[in-house]
RNA sequence: GGGCGCGUAGCUCAACGGUAGAGCAUCUGCUUUACACGCAGAGGGUUCAGGGUUCAAAUCCUUGCGCGCCCACCA
């Protein structure tokens, strides 16, 4: 008997909060997170990923704990395959969200604005909001078990960034790419600042479609009190009822108190002349189409409502009211005066800002602007053009592919990209303005202005656009710019850049992920990633989107306590595809908690029933069938689950490892190996092939479980010499087409299900043994040599394997394949009932055969199908009708 | 207006050209010395509908219906 101290003492249930946090700890001491200090670290290929920054503003939530599980796994996964595995963590100071998030707060807590707090106080106040953030974001990081290089860690508003930030800027202002105008940009009056086109969003409304008497014409708006603006009306110029105005201009008067505006008449193919009275009131200074029909026909711009949302002197007695305000008095006016000939109802979509859902207002404003059509100097090609060139030569490959198009088509239609944002917390535009309004743009603050050499100046107060710095995040979490020597990369950034592969969700595809691209080939001249993996969205169990006022948010730290890690992980990469939305709810994540207390107690008997408790790397002989089989499956199983996760499908190499693991290795194989250390003569070889088969499978689910799998590693390896962390182990290697498993066990397992299912019908208490013949025909040496296998599993007394036989008396029959099985169950058939069953199981054959036969007597079946599915149908065939005979005879006797 | 995805057992999803599978749920049994977070057995499907291609279709083509999403934005 082996000593007592060398057995494990193991719970009965698997307690993921007693080990998880400890393990992360030792982990994270270890120091192999960081790739440079894994064994033959410096030696080994770079297999990298940076993290997608979580933002700043809180705590993260579901969706990114399935970023953050499906990242570990590529990672821990190329680490074991021998790969300098670098993931490098950060957050995103995420400029607009962060900025509102804590004006709220301070709203809330002391009712007070960030203009009362000024700005120097309010950016103190935010900083200290976002050091919290990042303290609760690392440590949901930890409590998820990522293996990441914590001392590479980084922040897009730190000084490295920054320096990064202004380096590009002054780059691109450099090239001629940046300039700054006056357009019309997407105005969010809450936040006060412009957003980009991807920042707004659509919300359909119902909304009132007012006609209005428009000097000579009639003209449909929704915006009566933007008339006030306008400077043009247009017509399609094919449209006969206007084709003679275009060209001349009217007065157009909107009563007293307001201005009377000269109307210039213009063709434009924009215009539908379907819609409405088919003419276009033009309002440049309000709408991006009006704009650029202004900037076409040299129109003069009237801007009528202000930065606050409220109209301007140039709306005469309407200024200072909001814009609603506005179209309700303007209205009225109009009433009065016999201007408004009919309002009819209409369904259109509001533009609302994407961070406060305030309804947008279009207005022109002076804006620092990325121009992404102009051919850079020295590479004859625009930002837009490098960019799509990454992805259409294959430099970057998005999984699923079909987003590729989705790219493409953004891509094609982007428009110059607005950079700055009138919001304090971000990155301060490095542009200074003297007193005559000179540009100087420049690394550091300048002396004097460029231009007139003015000494008084002052910076900009717009920050930029929050994704302008994450887009440049793979190479600056990398060290660019320090990092480029000579025009040389050096240091980590020439190690590990381009980065492998990039996961994050699909929802950000433009945000950051095409930016990102953008950014990378003007900078670099390379690709930030070789490889895009989108993930879809989390769901609540109903399919709905979650979300705080909903209420059906789920949190991880609050299911992780109850299931563990593991479970919460496995819950979120099974069952779901790259692209492809997934739903989540509370049993499903207790199903996968349910798995690795399975796996634990697979374990658990393995380590307890061996003689002594050691690894087992090397493949023991097979000395039974059963040895046999699971050998060839576990082989099997490890080939497909290694193609499978190279090739990105981590849901089907996860269910292939599950059902492996659970109905092969634990129902069967566990099963039978207790028969067999019964026998002193394979009691060794068992043993072998039990921890042979525990060692392959914890490598096998480390990436996907990592925490369980340690835990059970600590307890296999504990005591061997050199014994080394899981995570650093190596991934387990199998022939690419492994021998198939041995057909003779499917036959077996066959036969005890058969047995078990007469036992069932027949409701033979569990506990009792019957008696069994069964006919075997050429298979009877092969059951014979596994009887005490039958005899166990089907709980079976006196069991006689015969070549030829008869059936006994009273018995209840089953044929699996050309076998025959018998139970004479005394006193327990009732044999009408038993006859009405081999009747049914004999109209099920017989229907199969005749399909079976039909099938082949088709010449168009034989002539065209391949042989080897012919010949597959033929050998069916002979097998049924070989049963059928059997149960033919059975009914017989 | 343009594009994409999905529709398979009650639920969540597999099978992607050759007899429709799994997990959960349901039903029937069971303290079988690893596990009741378990074991054994069972029931449950005109694969949304119609048409086509093929010897063969859940799988390919086509039309329609239903659900979801993205882009554009209409004054």
């Amino acid at each position: 008997m082996p000593k007592r101290a060398e057995k494990p003492e193991l719970a009965k249930a698997y307690d993921a909060s007693k080990v998880e946090d400890g393990i992360y700890r030792r982990w994270e001491k270890s120091g192999y997170f960081d790739p440079d200090k894994l064994p033959n670290g410096k030696k080994r290929t770079p297999f990298t990923i940076v993290l997608p920054p979580p933002n700043a503003t809180g705590v993260l939530h579901v969706g990114h704990a399935t970023m953050l599980a499906i990242e570990d796994l590529m990672i821990r996964y190329k680490r074991m395959r021998g790969f300098a595995a670098l993931w490098v963590p950060g957050t995103d100071h995420a400029s607009i969200a962060t900025q509102n998030k804590v004006e709220k707060l301070i709203q809330e807590k002391e009712k007070k604005s960030r203009h009362d707090l000024g700005r120097k106080e309010f950016l103190k106040r935010v900083e200290a909001f976002v050091k919290g953030s990042q303290d609760t974001i690392r440590n949901q990081v930890r409590k998820m078990g990522s293996s990441i290089d914590w001392s590479r860690e980084a922040y897009t508003l730190d000084a490295p960034r920054s320096e990064a930030v202004i380096e590009m800027f002054n780059r691109m202002y450099e090239d001629g790419l940046v300039y700054r105008g006056e357009r019309v940009v997407n105005w969010c009056v809450r936040c006060t600042s412009t957003l980009a086109d991807d920042e707004v969003e659509y919300k359909e409304q119902n909304a009132k479609l007012y006609f209005l008497k428009y000097g000579p014409f009639s003209v449909a708006t929704t915006r009566p009190e933007t008339k006030l603006g306008d400077t043009a009306v247009a017509a399609n110029p094919s449209d006969e009822r206007y084709k003679e105005w275009i060209g001349k201009s009217f007065e157009l008067d909107w009563g007293k108190g307001t201005k009377p505006l000269t109307i210039r008449v213009i063709g434009d193919h924009e215009v539908d002349p379907k819609f409405g009275s088919g003419l276009v009131g033009v309002t440049p200074a309000h709408s991006a189409v009006d704009f650029r029909m202004a900037e076409k026909n040299k129109l003069p711009i009237i801007k009528v409502i202000g930065e606050d949302g409220r109209m301007l002197e140039t709306a005469g007695k309407y200024a200072g009211m909001t814009v609603l305000e506005a179209r309700h008095a303007f209205v009225k006016d109009l009433e009065a005066q016999g201007l408004i000939e009919k309002v009819e109802e209409l369904t259109n979509n509001l533009s609302a800002c994407y961070r406060c859902s305030t309804a947008i207002e279009p207005l022109t404003s002076l804006q620092w602007f990325v121009d992404v059509n102009k051919k850079i100097p020295g590479r004859g090609k625009s930002l837009k053009e490098l960019s799509l060139e990454a992805v259409k030569r294959g430099g970057v490959k998005i999984i699923p592919e079909r987003f590729e198009k989705v790219y493409f088509h953004w891509m094609e239609n982007l428009r110059d990209w607005c950079v700055s944002r009138q919001i304090w917390f971000g990155h301060r535009i490095p542009a200074w303005y003297c007193a005559d309004r000179h540009v100087t743009v420049a690394r550091k603050a300048p002396k004097k202005c460029g231009q007139c050499g003015k000494k008084e100046l002052t910076q900009d107060g717009d920050t930029f656009d929050t994704w302008f710095s994450s887009g440049t995040w793979t190479f600056t979490t990398l060290g660019w710019p320090k990092a480029m020597k000579g025009g040389k990369k050096t240091g980590d950034l020439k190690r590990f850049h381009p980065t492998s592969v990039l996961e994050t969700g699909y929802d950000i595809l433009f945000f950051w992920v095409a930016r990102m691209i953008l950014m990378t080939t003007y900078a670099l001249k390379e690709v930030p990633f070789k490889t895009v993996y989108l993930h879809g969205l989390v769901r609540d169990e109903q399919g709905r989107k979650m979300s705080k006022s909903l209420g059906n948010v789920l949190d991880p730290l609050d299911v992780i306590p109850k299931y563990g890690t593991d479970a919460v992980r496995l819950s979120l990469v099974l069952g779901t595809a790259p692209g492809a939305d997934a739903k989540v709810w509370d049993e499903k994540i207790a199903g996968y908690r349910n798995f690795t207390n399975k796996l634990w107690n697979v374990s658990r008997f393995i380590l307890t029933s061996v003689s002594k408790v050691r690894r087992e790397p090397k493949k023991p002989p097979a000395k039974t069938l059963a040895d046999r089989w699971i050998l060839a499956r576990l082989e099997a199983v490890t080939a497909q689950a290694s193609a499978h996760i190279e090739r990105y499908e981590f849901s089907p190499a996860g269910e292939l490892l599950r059902d492996f693991s659970w109905t092969e290795l634990a129902d069967w194989y566990l099963e039978i190996a207790k028969i067999q250390m019964q026998d002193p003569k394979l009691r060794a070889s068992t043993e072998k092939v039990l921890l042979h088969a525990l060692e392959n499978v914890l490598k096998l689910w480390h990436p996907y479980m990592p925490f369980v799998t340690e835990a059970i590693w600590d307890l296999l390896a504990g005591n061997a010499k050199g014994k080394k962390f899981l995570m650093i182990e190596s991934w387990p290697k199998a022939a690419k087409k492994p021998a198939p498993a041995p057909k003779e066990f499917a036959l077996m397992q066959d036969i005890i299900a058969a047995i078990r299912n007469i036992r069932s019908e027949y409701k033979v208490e569990p506990a009792k043994r019957v008696d069994a013949t069964i006919v075997a025909g050429l298979k009877a040496k092969l059951l014979k040599d596994n009887a005490a296998v039958i005899r166990t599993l089907a709980r079976t007394e006196n069991l006689t394997i015969l070549a030829k036989g008869e059936k006994p008396k009273d018995a209840a029959s089953a044929m699996v394949g050309g076998i025959e099985i018998h139970l004479p169950l005394a006193g327990m058939v009732d044999m009408a009932k038993e006859r009405a069953r081999l009747e049914k199981e004999k109209a099920n054959l017989e229907g199969f055969v005749k399909g079976l036969e039909a099938k082949l007597a088709n010449k168009g079946y034989t002539d065209n199908a391949p042989k080897e599915v012919v010949e597959k149908t033929r050998a069916m065939l002979a097998e049924k009708k070989e049963e059928l005979k059997k149960i033919e005879a059975a009914l017989g006797s």
